[in-house]
DNA sequence: CTGAAAGCGCTTACAG
DNA sequence: CTGAAAGCGCTTACAG
């Protein structure tokens, strides 16, 4: 800006102006600077700009997420990206891995580098490590988990509902026997699976039996194992509910193996492409990905005008999409649910 | 910075010390800096630390995709992720949605962001536009796609010979028809493959058939109704080369609504999740993500340490995995492959 | 309409 | 071992 301001004879304060459109500079002066600008290549520096600026915005915000290569976080991050872009903002992403550290130390060099704002998908128990943050006047906006300490703004699936919903389907088609498949039970959206599974179970006064739950699991393989034992032991199950996205492809993947898939009822959880393909297809509760993506940028971003009315908690309902495998009929199955069994 | 040094009783250069782990500080004043850095809850600036050191690094690089939410994209923005966090990089990424208009956008926004390095997965049929800031001293590496004026880094799918792996594979089956589904025809990679497949048939002496290649197929939706329109032709290939991710999506779905699955043979290019349980499973042209990605964020990393030497260009290779649908038998099958069929 | 001075939060290049 | 001065590239808050 300097040399600009030199070679066209005009202090640099005139090459701001010109820079930054603002107006009342001279046609002649303006055509001066420009012409010099493009000579010399000269490149804005957004970051010496927004050092000095008064509302001390760098155009960029954080984002958070399980892993950037998932599915789930990766559709996220797209629908955050297209808010941010519709105002010249960049989305710095970062993957957390359930790692409770990882998540701290990627918040930090968020910070350092001083984001407008802050999505965060929390893999830790405690989010407090953000309040300091937070008090000296950075938004933050939860998505998919709650925040257990802070009271803060958040954009939430109805977890709880989506699995109840699931397991009542199971059960209103004559099962009674429900294996429940989840993730780190530290993990909030796996508890609260976990949570509508129990209520389904106990509307339905069907007694909880600890040996149908199988929690914990990380990767598909590890679900397919969990399968194969529950299948394989002593009461099994007649329907599986698979509450989460990997799990839910291990599920089918051990059904399969072992012949099956058309005699236990399976509902995953998250999308996963080409299930409609399978034999049976796979009967899915979908996560509105967009609605969550769009609510927690827009709230963002009304934070990072300025809006400080009190914290809000959005919650996305749920999907349930029947494609087969969750309407196999289990020894319950009677009155309609027979009809549909001979059909 | 300031606040804490006033509090403490020193300079605002032993603070820096401090907070830099600079060594020669005093136990004694590092201990008071430390705790009044706590106290006021000092948070690091980098983007001031930035602009005022030496080399000018920002500790951040771009990443330009084709979509962040692609499994193919967003695979290697996992892999560049986690080599930049290991030297405490961050990674803007941004998705190109095949619009140079928006690449060129992107590219400027990260500039003026003053990213210390830039990997691109570019739409257009031009990157001259990045040449001015390459000669400034912003490393640049291509990615996916050669660039095709620029002299650079670049790291890429060997795809030609993937595709023409794929197709040998068919002609080795007894296809002689051949169909060719591909992406747009500007995309670098989409002409390669193209090219691939026109070598394979060249090798088998196989005339080349227009009607056989359908290229600009810009969704699974738009591959499905181009397979039926091909198969319900005059002339209906008896196999086909899926040569993209989308596009074999939308090959299998439509074989599959057709009840042709078990009749016409198919190999895709891209990993799918779950086609091992398909019927047939779909054999697939797979590419080394992880090594591309490895790759160039090395390569990136290497430049942005200084290093000067010639650009490179890192061919990767691709891996046929054989799942059953590229296997189907041909009309010209024989000797070894009739014995297959019949098995 | 234009510009000189000060300063954003930090590091450099010194001097002591 | 410690600090005062200058300056990174820009904007603010003025004065003319």
């Amino acid at each position: 800006m300097r040399d600009v301001a030199a070679l066209s004879g005009v202090s640099i304060k005139t090459v701001s102006r010109v820079v930054n459109l603002e107006p009342g500079v001279s046609p002649d002066l303006t055509d001066r600077v420009r012409r010099a600008a493009e000579q010399l290549d000269y490149q804005p520096n957004l970051t010496a700009s927004s050092l000095r600026r008064r509302d001390g915005k760098t155009g960029s915000i954080g984002l958070l997420l399980e892993n950037v290569a998932t599915p789930f976080s990766s559709a996220l991050h797209r629908i955050v990206e297209a808010i941010a872009r519709g105002r010249g903002v960049v989305v710095i992403a970062g993957s957390v891995d359930e790692d409770p550290q990882r998540e701290r130390d990627l918040a930090m060099s968020f910070f350092a580098r001083r984001v407008d704002g802050l999505i965060v998908m929390s893999a830790g128990p405690d989010q407090s490590y953000l309040s300091t943050e937070r008090r000296s006047g950075t938004p933050i906006v939860f998505i998919d988990r709650a925040p257990t300490l802070l009271a803060a703004d958040s954009v939430l699936t109805d977890n709880s509902a989506g699995a109840r919903h699931a397991v009542e389907h199971l059960v209103a088609h004559g099962h009674r026997r429900v294996a429940f498949l989840g993730d780190l039970a530290t993990i909030s959206t796996a508890a609260e699976r976990l949570h509508g599974y129990g209520q389904a179970l106990d509307e339905a006064a069907i007694a909880r039996d600890p040996g149908l739950v199988r929690q914990g699991l990380r990767s598909s393989d590890e679900a397919a194992s969990a399968v194969g034992a529950l299948l394989s032991g002593a009461e099994p199950p007649t329907a599986i509910f698979a509450s989460q996205n990997l799990v839910t492809i291990g599920a089918v993947r051990a059904l399969h193996r072992l012949g099956r898939q058309h005699d236990v009822a399976l509902v995953g959880f998250d999308n996963l492409p080409l299930v409609d393909l399978l034999d049976p297809g796979v009967t899915l509760v979908l996560q509105d990905i967009a609605g969550i993506g769009l609510a927690a940028a827009h709230l963002l971003f009304r934070r990072i005008d300025g809006d400080l009315t009190p914290a809000e908690k959005v919650i996305i309902p749920t999907t349930l999409v029947t494609r087969g495998s969750g309407e196999i009929v289990g020894p319950g199955a009677s009155g309609v649910n027979a009809l549909r069994r001979s059909s």
